[in-house]
DNA sequence: CAATTATGTGAGTTATTGCTCGCATCGCTA
DNA sequence: TAGCGATGCGAGCAATAACTCACATAATTG
């Protein structure tokens, strides 16, 4: 039922994990438990659901905008993600916090789809570019700029309640550094302990 | 008490937050619930002592790492702290991602106390380079490189359980890339929505 | 050695929460 | 309207976990 996701997705964002509870979510829905449990099995599931739908939303807009970015150029593309990655991420930074710790104890296979597609996406855009992209550039690297955008957004939203005037422009930056820097400079060789 | 903590360490990274309860933690330590709740009033207590800790073991190991580089370049710096990130936080990526979550619920004087003695040596490490880096870098440049090189060792040791040969090729990369891009492509305007 | 204080114990209390199940209500068909 | 299945309800059960307290043991003192 989607009003259960939605008082789901209420919940956790006003009061954290700790308040998100299958008698509150169904309070907050208006229906009672015993309906909740008509729709889900349990609260894995639901949870699972939230999680899956989150996750397939992200990634259908990070798809489309990036198909729509196809004549852009690298720097264009870039900032123009990182834009999305502010205002989709910002508002439910909670949420999503909450939502990614859960993803940990659930086997979720939507999710297990959803970051592919995401990361086929990116990695889709560079290679778009990767005549403008530093040489050797790790396979890694549409992970890494995932991981980048997500978490400086993350932390600025747990900062303040408003994000920070130049918070795109930080993230932009960021990537289009860690995609153009020339391989040159002292970069270690491989992990030691 | 010191076993109660190390208990708790071991428990949180075993069994993550679900095992996480003060029965077990006792039980691991080789006391009875009772002797913990003469160390620790209670639960949040217990888990406020255990993240103070480690925040502020890290926030030692950085700044003597910083204030061991100080005739090195910013190439080097940079290499060098992208290195001991993957060595301090790759092993403990699951007690740290546990962790993590439960410090937006509690409000433990020592995690901003860490926090800010963090953000401070790397400021210190940034403004020690002025000259190597972008100039127009905004202020919150220290909290995006600390945010960076976590999630990048973050995202990467929940993906495997070994780190990746370049990891900390890849955050070098990021940081140096951030720090020294010059401010030119199109780089946005603030958020808009 | 007794008396007193400090420390440790763990069964039990209480609160929370995931989940069930007997019952009520609704909508449909004959 | 009577009969019937589908849907919704919410008090209550069972498991879990934070926390207490009456008691046992150890340490200290006069």
């Amino acid at each position: 039922m989607e009003a259960l996701l939605t008082a789901a997705t209420r919940v956790l964002s006003s009061d954290g994990l700790k308040g998100f509870n299958t008698n509150r979510v169904a309070e907050v829905a208006g229906v009672s438990v015993g309906s909740l449990y008509q729709y889900y099995p349990n609260k894995a599931a639901l949870t699972a659901a939230l999680i899956a739908r989150t996750q397939t939303a992200l990634a259908d807009g990070l798809e489309a905008r990036i198909a729509g970015l196809a004549g852009a150029s690298l720097a264009e593309a870039v900032a123009d993600l990182a834009c999305m990655a502010v205002n989709q991420q910002y508002g439910e930074a909670r949420l999503a916090a909450a939502l990614d710790h859960e993803e940990r104890h659930l086997p979720v296979p939507e999710i297990a789809e959803a970051r592919h597609r995401m990361t086929a996406a990116v990695e889709c855009l560079l290679d778009r570019h990767r005549d403008e992209i530093a040489t050797g550039l790790s396979p890694r690297a549409a992970v890494d700029c995932l991981a980048i955008s997500r978490a400086m957004v993350e932390a600025d939203a747990l900062a303040g309640s408003d994000p920070d005037a130049d918070l795109a422009a930080r993230v932009c930056r960021a990537l289009l550094g860690y995609l153009t820097l020339d391989t040159a400079a002292g970069i270690p060789g491989p992990y030691v302990r």
